[in-house]
DNA sequence: TTGAAAGCGCTAACAA
DNA sequence: TTGTTAGCGCTTTCAA
């Protein structure tokens, strides 16, 4: 069951190759007729192009290559789904690569992109490394660093977490809370070192204490244990990001802590799928994906300089935090 | 800018074009000197292979499609990312195409993915068309139905829901329930239509009433007006599936509704992000995926049958649904 | 061990 | 309006 060509079709047809082409990419220089009765064959014959052989005479990829760090954590899928439906939009294709969540693998994404001869490139760079910005600024395919502001000639989108990360730290001082902590994940991670950064500066600005602020659990698992042995109850957690608040909660669920009754949970990211009343810093996913994608096809279609983005975070008030200081808030589902 | 291509690398190494491409490939017969002169050479020119020419001439494509059709819902962005794993370990690629929620972009998938040459395809086939199928399975590429048992030969993979939601309504019933729901989202999605039959038949099975069982709300929003107007308080609401559920409580929550304390929850998937304790009926989306590949392989290289397989899906209790026979069950998060 | 030449399926000049 | 020719970058015989 050999695949229909155009050479077949050429055949079949009574017409030369290039007509046949001609007629199929609605190019002028083709008699009405002749153009029908083409596509006509063509379509009885179930031809379809080969898209490599397309690609390698026209030049023309019209492609962008997106490599993220995780799909199966909903901002990144949301980031994915909103640059492939722009892609689309401007008649572009999107080749993705996941990193699976190993920063090792962006060398290899990087490389399979050029192979592929992406139009562009919109890397999220988590575990920054120098030599990999400097080629991808030397190799000079347009390219957008999501996430991340690098000092490079590259376009860069961020979201500016430290203001969320302080509303935060002020909204718990608000409701009353004495003990703030930071739960991280991994301290190789930008943004959980940033976080937890900032947390500890506006805990220290304030004169509260900051001893034992960082949590970093090697696993799930053990997250509820360091919890109940570090953090007294009542304690504000403000975790990395929502999956790893989830975790959080779910880990306390399991020896009986809930929350806000126990534990009061704050996240990063405002993920949509999951958030029924967990109080989060919203990292606006669409608008990142959004800015980057103009960025990038300004510099593939009209030459654009690169530019540095940044966007605001905030925090969104929702239901996972209890009020300390008397007021009755409506907390939560409960029963 | 150009990028350099075989060619360019003959003319500096002084070997010919083949010899280049037999010692970049690590084919036989080129002396161990020059292949090493080679390859030194092509890395100072980071030089790259053209992806699309490379395909062209060697007929080996390796590369699966996968059509989804949401991946901003983690079950399916769970499958993608298991099939990309699984792909990667074999060696193969993937190219992905998102339906988004619309089941009429099925055949324009397909058509890509034949465009692009693919050896198999694996299909998350919601809303069946029986013409679909049947060009499917003329079109001879290897290709494996996600989700759905299809009559015709070709593989399907599914996950027999129907044991889950029954388990559903029995254990609502013995947590004493006397109303129970199945909230639907999607009158044309084939599994919303099964689960919402299997409520309703296992209902009646056991002598309940089964009027009004059904709530198919347009929009989000109307869910918790809907819900109020037709389901008195303490009823079980058995949904479609845990994002559903997700937004079943959101909005309940909003006319401060909340559960269990108002409303018991069932959804289905079993979705790992939910920062609470859920319960649902476990669709065990990674060995689906797994299963999926598995079937694809078997036909792309050894040529093996088509095949149908269908999991088991169970109920996995947690804390959404309220026992309201006197016991006095630790439920959910709460102050 | 190496190189010349053909060809993959298509597009794009240019000629007829 | 149509056909001829060349060529995209690579792999793959087949000779040398």
């Amino acid at each position: 069951m050999a695949k229909v060509t155009i050479k077949d079709l050429a055949k079949i047809t009574g017409y030369s190759k290039s007509t046949v082409s001609c007629a199929l990419n609605n190019k002028e220089g083709v008699g009405e007729e002749s153009r029908k009765e083409i596509i006509r064959i063509a379509k009885e014959m179930g031809y379809t192009p080969n898209y490599f052989a397309r690609r390698i005479s026209s030049k023309d990829y019209r492609t962008i290559g997106v490599i993220l760090r995780d799909l199966t954590n909903p901002f990144y899928a949301n980031v994915f789904c909103a640059i492939d439906k722009l892609a689309e939009e401007n008649d572009y294709e999107t080749i993705f690569y996941n990193l699976a969540g190993d920063s090792r693998r962006t060398q290899c994404g990087i490389d399979l992109m050029k192979e592929k001869m992406v139009s562009g490139i919109i890397l999220d760079f988590f575990g920054y490394d120098k030599n990999i910005v400097k080629s991808l600024v030397e190799s000079s395919i347009p390219s957008v660093i999501f996430g991340l502001n690098v000092d490079a000639d590259i376009s860069c989108v961020q979201t500016d977490d430290t203001t969320g990360a302080r509303e935060a730290v002020d909204y718990g001082i608000r409701m009353g809370y004495k003990n703030i902590f930071y739960i991280g994940r991994n301290r190789g991670d930008i943004f959980d070192m940033r976080r937890a950064d900032t947390v500890r500066k506006r805990l220290q600005d304030c004169g509260m204490p900051y001893a034992h602020c960082l949590i970093y659990p090697p696993s799930k698992e053990e997250i509820a244990g360091l919890i109940l042995k570090k953090c007294p109850e009542n304690s504000l957690l403000i975790c990395y990001n929502d999956i790893w608040a989830c975790s959080v909660i779910q880990g306390l669920m399991k020896v009986r802590k809930y929350v806000p009754r126990d534990y009061s949970v704050i996240g990063f990211d405002n993920i949509e799928v999951i958030p029924y009343g967990l109080t989060t810093v919203d990292i606006p996913q669409y608008r990142m994906a959004e800015e980057a994608f103009r960025l990038l096809l300004a510099q593939i279609e009209h030459n654009g300089k690169t530019k540095k983005v940044t966007l605001d975070s905030r925090l969104i008030v929702r239901d996972s935090v209890k009020d300390l200081t008397g007021g009755d808030a409506e907390v939560f589902s409960r029963p």
